[in-house]
DNA sequence: CGTCTATTTGAATGTACTCAAAAGCGGTGG
DNA sequence: CCACCGCTTTTGAGTACATTCAAATAGACG
């Protein structure tokens, strides 16, 4: 199955050519080793207990990740969009079966590009590795600053800051995946929000 | 000034020897690049601000690593001892001023090695890099793991899982600074421990 | 011994929780 | 189009855990 160019987010496109320098024909090889796959609504991407042997580009829709705690409540990790990256990336790398439960939200189109391929991909387009290594750190970075947040800020101070910074979140997800994501019962929330309207 | 071998933790050696498989004249190399460096108790080894330029091996001794929240108040990341690296991941690869302190808690032994140093020596040696970048995916894998537990655990299960799993921080580390890192209040943390030793 | 810091104890407060139920919203089928 | 069902969000009441402010006690160091 052949993936058509126009229908990829140009912020794909993007990245690669631009930010990491593939010539016309890597890119067009890169290109050839995903596969596209369409996700529906409510359906998994991946769950608890699978090895998760590829990374998929969300090219469309949206997603939100998640574990289960010890007395199996879910905790949310983070949402996906457009141009975000879904699997689980302990799991990715150990080989071993994850912890992580990827559940799609809105209707998706994912690009796929298995383990195998990725690391063929690597060995013919080294400035790959470039990348993957940088999202790394982003990554690491990126988890060190949310449990920060967690920690010094009260439900109301998490809330507002998500507001600020991520004010599109609102529009497509659900508010009980809000709470559990901001790690505050749905209950709370809405007392949050109704005092904060109230207040002005 | 010459690093004395007999005097370097053996895990350092064996980490290098071992595990990735550098040559004696490798790591003799390797070792070159390094500069030894004693730290008194109290004395900063970083500070928020400055930009990291270096990596440390704690040979002896141990430290806190931490930053200052909006009210100014220290919230401490992690704790170091023997065997561990000390410095600012982010600051170092960014080359921007972070923020992370690293104080020292007890007299320690560093070995430091420069940023270029380390870069020289990865083009000599390319199984550094498989080093330091499954370092950076433990790093990420336990940054995501640390945001479950804040998330998901009372303070006192948090003390409790702190016990089980690190009891040796209680042998160096201060309370005080213990509660900071599991965000609890110094005087919580007090009765957490209380209630607990007369319940048996 | 005196000073400074760390730890403990006391009392009052507040934030976010639990349990419970009502209200709102969206989709489906008659 | 309306009625009903399931799911989401809101509202109410009581509770618990950890906090704050304040002060006493214990320990470390010169």
């Amino acid at each position: 199955m052949e993936i058509e160019l126009e229908k990829i987010n140009p912020k794909f496109v993007e990245l690669f050519t631009q930010t990491y320098g593939f010539t016309e024909a890597e890119f067009a090889l890169f290109l050839t080793y995903f596969k596209p796959k369409t996700i529906s609504k409510k359906d998994y991407y991946l769950r608890a207990g699978e090895v998760c042997k590829s990374k998929a580009y969300l090219n469309k829709g949206c997603a939100r990740n998640f574990v289960l705690d010890d007395q199996g409540h879910e905790r949310i990790l983070f949402f996906a969009f457009e141009d975000w990256w879904l699997g689980d990336f302990d799991s990715y790398y150990s080989g071993k079966p994850g912890t992580n439960y990827v559940q799609i939200l809105e209707d998706s189109e994912l690009l796929v590009i298995s383990k195998e391929n990725f690391q063929k991909a690597e060995k013919e387009i080294p400035k790959l590795q470039q990348w993957y290594s940088s999202k790394m750190l982003r990554s690491a970075s990126a988890s060190r600053n949310r449990i920060e947040e967690m920690k010094t800020l009260s439900a109301e101070e998490r809330y507002l800051k998500l507001m600020e910074q991520q004010p599109h979140i609102f529009q497509r997800i659900p508010l009980q995946y809000i709470a559990c994501y901001l790690n505050i019962e749905p209950q709370s929330l809405s007392r949050i929000r109704h005092r904060l309207t109230n207040k002005h």
